[in-house]
DNA sequence: GAGGCTCTGTTCGTTAGCGAACATACCAAC
DNA sequence: GTTGGTATGTTCGCTAACGAACAGAGCCTC
């Protein structure tokens, strides 16, 4: 990752027009996200609209026997609240973070009154919503047709390109709260792939070995959002 | 129902301020919309945006293997199309007649100008789209959670709110299609509702017996998704 | 360095749904 | 009525993932 300001990381705040983006750096305001943190719960009015800088946070839909799957995942690409400006305020899911970083958030309000009133900011946000509408629909599919092994791949990929290294602190207890299936299902998955070289494990710690190995072994939705992403927001850097 | 102008069936343009609903009149296209008739393709340019009345539309994923999932429904109260709106202009989804019925269509330009400039517009399309991630979300939980059973009377459910009477028409092979598994698993959970009187089957013909059975067989999802619409969509008005 | 906690590995019986093959049953057209 | 096509019903073996129980293994703390 290149040294820019960490303001900057954020690819949405960082694809807005220079004049938009001068008037939002006074509103900023940055936030520590640490892991398991949760952004807002289900139901709830949202005070702020986070933009992830170096966090990863998923969007998690808790049942109501307490069985969870995550629908989507917002790093540094996105943002987290986007029922703040569709009108709703808030949304049935949870928002929880997943890999610990940094961020930076607006007040509730503001981006409101900023989505209305500027056309360049609105269609920005929107490209955006349509990119996250389009993870959330493939992790539909893929939940219906792919295996535990396929999922986790994808799950991995999406987390590192999120990420700056080739590491990721998760626990498999955690992965498995993601991909809604028994932790035991993901020791099994994840030795597999150790096995393979693609990873190695270690106490909460995951390295990537082998990317293209990933890429090979994952279904897929994996490619179908990422291209779906690079298409509706071009303005992003590469990481 | 009663007996309003069909034009009126569509709660989004029942929701519509009067104003923008006289400018749009002129611009109306009627459409009948035929069973298996396909909207649009996946990936490819909208020409128009679809105001189901009587009609119901599948937003469907098709895999590379031909494997397929229903992502979310639409009736009388959507609209199929909001990439137009949302900027992306296309989705990797394929819109698909569910139920045979008319529409109101609206060419592409138009509903990107109105989108554009009317704020009340605006809000209502986003706060429908919301509702619409809502149901999608909910899916991909659905989909890993839940039985096939469950999951067929939220199917039944959800399209039952989008018709007229209690009569569906529909094959077994269509259902399996929608909801992502096995023709034989649908006829093994159809025949179970059967069985106890909820429903009654024959040669793509369902007809709902026992509504409130369904509701009970089936998994919270239904209702998340309802009560989420009505949430949404305050204005628009009870079948 | 002992104890305790968390994370990971392993096993075993169970089950939902798959894949394939085939049987029946209804409908329509000739 | 016969024929053929479509829709539905049934069976059987298979597999992925579940649920539960437990065994190590690394790490921290006192």
């Amino acid at each position: 990752m290149t040294a820019v300001p960490d303001s900057l990381r954020n690819q949405l705040l960082v694809a807005l027009p220079e004049a938009d983006l001068q008037r939002w750096l006074p509103h900023f305001e940055w936030v520590d996200m640490s892991l398991g943190q949760v952004l807002y719960e289900s139901g709830r009015t949202l005070s702020h609209v986070y933009f992830p800088t170096t966090a990863i946070v998923s969007l998690l839909y808790v049942m109501e026997d307490g069985a969870s799957a995550e629908i989507a995942v917002v790093g540094y690409e996105g943002l987290v609240g986007i029922s703040l400006f569709m009108g709703g305020e808030s949304t049935p899911s949870r928002a929880v973070v997943q890999s610990a970083g940094r961020g930076v958030r607006l007040r509730a309000q503001f981006i409101k009154e900023e989505f209305n009133h500027t056309g360049p900011v609105m269609h920005l946000l929107l490209r955006y919503t349509q990119a996250l509408i389009t993870q959330m629909a493939q992790t539909a599919v893929c939940n219906r047709h792919h295996s535990l092994d396929q999922q986790l791949c994808r799950w991995l990929l999406l987390s590192l390109d999120r990420l700056d290294g080739p590491d990721l602190v998760m626990t498999q207890e955690l992965i498995a709260n993601m991909l809604g299936v028994r932790r035991e299902g993901v020791t099994e998955a994840a030795l597999k792939l150790q096995d393979m070289g693609l990873i190695r494990y270690a106490r909460g710690r995951i390295s990537v070995l082998d990317r293209p190995g990933l890429e090979q072994r994952t279904c897929e939705c994996y490619a179908v959002v990422k291209k779906e992403y690079d298409r509706l927001l071009p303005a992003r850097q590469a990481v």
